[in-house]
DNA sequence: GAGCCTGGTAAGGCTTCCAGACTATTCGGC
DNA sequence: GCCGAATAGTCTGGAAGCCTTACCAGGCTC
């Protein structure tokens, strides 16, 4: 560790995180596009990363959570209803909402990808270690935590 | 830490990934937008992010480690030339090629901009622990050494 | 000097996202 | 009960960022 640094002189935070996520992003991707599922993008993560898998979530919500205006994840969800991902259904609730809830079809996307995703922290772990990779998340998911939070809490 | 997992539940590793970069990217936004470089956009980070700020890099080589084509990176340094950061000029190595070099204006971005990003890094250490970011730090250098080394590298 | 490789550019298209304007429904005060 | 304000969702148009395809000019090899 930090073996070479004369190399990897300092780079810029933002630059790591970056590149980071970016080799996460392609082999999850290259992994879904060899699935069952190969129409999924990683754009459909606004959705599937932010709806209740089970009672289905309002637009408005989904966008606030996705920190996106509500006509981007519109489209997006509108791409996956045609898709048969998910459906919209009117809201018992209040007459102007719908409730966007995942199909059996979209369930089952859904579950693949959390575990292609959580196969790949897996695999990560054996290739830089686990407890680095876990405290990579630990400490991800403390710079995360507001946010995280506030979105679940609205 | 981790005192509140019951709303937290496993968020997926690419999710926590993104947010953080999302965060960091939008404090880093804002205050470059505050600076005197307001016209800078986190687009232009595939130039200022691989080039040698001294001795200037070629196209072909900056679209390699930004993992872009020739063509799109092309574009970000046409914009950056218009607004005066760099210039072209001729390798006196190859007829064919140029070599995009900052201009004083160009170097004194880079510097701010590096500057803003440790400032940035040194107060999400002040935020959320020292340790805590210096272990993020260590575990997202070794997880992107290959692919950074490798661009160096090259 | 013919043919191939390489550095850079040009043109056009696709995807993802947003801003602004609009409709339908609900809510709050009277 | 009714009217104005707020809210859920949609439609339209457009900007940004990136890619594919096609091309030109200069260098390299034989």
């Amino acid at each position: 560790m930090a073996s070479d640094s004369s190399t990897t002189s300092h780079q810029p935070f933002i630059r790591l995180l970056n590149v980071a996520l970016d080799e996460f992003t392609a082999e999850f991707q290259e992994r879904v596009a060899a699935s069952e599922y190969s129409d999924i993008r990683v754009t459909h993560g606004c959705v599937f990363g932010n709806i209740d898998p089970e009672g289905g979530t309002r637009l408005t919500e989904l966008a606030e959570r996705a920190c996106m205006t509500k006509q981007s994840v519109g489209e997006v969800a509108s791409d996956l209803e045609e898709r048969g991902y998910l459906e919209r259904v009117p809201d018992p609730a209040d007459g102007r909402a719908k409730i966007i809830r995942l199909t059996e079809r979209g369930r089952a996307a859904y579950a693949v990808g959390r575990g292609l995703i959580d196969d790949l922290e897996r695999e990560w772990g054996e290739r830089y270690g686990e407890e680095r990779i876990a405290a990579l998340r630990e400490s991800l998911e403390l710079v995360t935590a507001q946010r995280l939070g506030l979105a679940l809490a609205q």
